[in-house]
DNA sequence: TAGATTGTTAATCGATTAACAATC
DNA sequence: TAGATTGTTAATCGATTAACAATC
């Protein structure tokens, strides 16, 4: 980790203006400001531009932005600008839905392998992919330079996966299963706890 | 919103917090103290016990925390002390892995409709559930007292269904669709969004 | 009592916001 | 020039941490 500290949120909220740009050149639109980005992703205008100030200057003070390079500015910073190799190991209904979805290559992030455990399940297609044995999950990390590994499998089976992840040479990975993995500093972990989401959720539900 | 204010990361640790509870309490273990707790989970003990020190006084000087008690208390404050209805609209991947997930019924949360609007699913089965015709939406949000809606459609559709939702009266809902949603204050929403996740990552990994 | 651990306060740290000079 | 909007600073707000008195 290098530099200055930059607040989580604030890659959030890039991934998020990113898309927003994108739509906006989609769209044919060349100029934008800061009260027009915070205005389409719901933050301050105050926000938009501190974020952004993180990382350069990218606008012109009177003018606003470029559209199409403040969306390659973004993409650049949050690594955008190369694609990806991913493995997904859990090959179950939520493994199909990660292999199914398509928002995950048009930002450039492609499954290069999708493995389980289950005899009935190796071999079977999801989509394009064929469910490869978890023996293959090293060989197929390596030879295919993937860098993100992404745990779909029940939580009893998730620490063991993310060691074999990180063993194989992942420097980050995507976890869904409910748990805590305990894996070194260096590895990247971000965890989407679908059960921790609702509970935040009915705890406000209750509190109105 | 009643009370003054707790940090959203308090609730979500909460949640956490009680899913490590409920693992000592199957193992039998009747006492623990939070410097055990922040062990478990990966925080501090300091944390631990500010988080739970905004509810209440649960632990006794000297000794720590009654297992079941806290649990108990912790699941209390979550909401989860009842059960919860939910409806998920979109029967895709994503919706059919949401309803395969067994996490949520061990948590009181219950799904009773899963819609869609193409008719080559419609009347499909997922799991024991037969998907209905997005038409009925209002009318079983209504007669199962629904409080919780799954968004799992693209992103061009989110927006509707969200406010349909709304006006069948959800007062949450938990959105996977790529977007901002536009709906009044009172409801609350959460947004698990694949593709920032997947960028805070790459930007992570970049940055080492 | 001595040892342990909570609950809580005060200090620190970090993130957001408001405001405005710079400048197109 | 007048109007607009950026980039940046300082003020505010909020969350985490360290430390310790209370107390079992």
């Amino acid at each position: 980790m290098k530099g200055f500290k930059i607040p989580e949120a604030t890659i959030s909220r890039l991934s998020v203006y990113s898309r927003y740009l994108e739509n906006l050149h989609r769209k044919g639109i060349t100029t934008v400001s800061s009260a027009d980005i915070a205005q389409g992703v719901g933050v301050t205008s105050a926000q938009v531009r501190k974020d952004l100030a993180y990382f350069g200057e990218f606008g012109t003070r009177g003018v606003g932005y470029n559209v199409k390079e403040l969306l390659d500015h973004t993409l650049k910073i949050l690594g955008l600008n190369a694609t990806w190799n991913m493995v997904v190991v859990g090959a179950g209904n939520l493994g199909s839905a990660l292999c199914a979805y398509r928002g995950f290559r048009e930002r450039g992030f492609y499954i290069v392998g999708v493995f389980d455990n289950d005899l009935t399940k190796i071999g079977k297609k999801i989509n394009e992919y064929e469910v490869l044995p978890i023996d293959q999950l090293e060989e197929v990390v390596r030879e295919n330079n993937v860098e993100i590994g992404i745990i779909a499998v029940p939580a009893a089976y998730a620490q063991d996966v993310a060691t074999r992840l990180v063993k194989a040479g992942v420097r980050g990975i995507l976890n869904f299963a409910p748990t805590v993995l305990n894996i070194p500093e260096k590895i990247i972990v971000r965890s989407v706890d679908l059960t921790v989401n609702l509970e935040v959720l009915t705890f406000n539900i209750r509190r109105d």
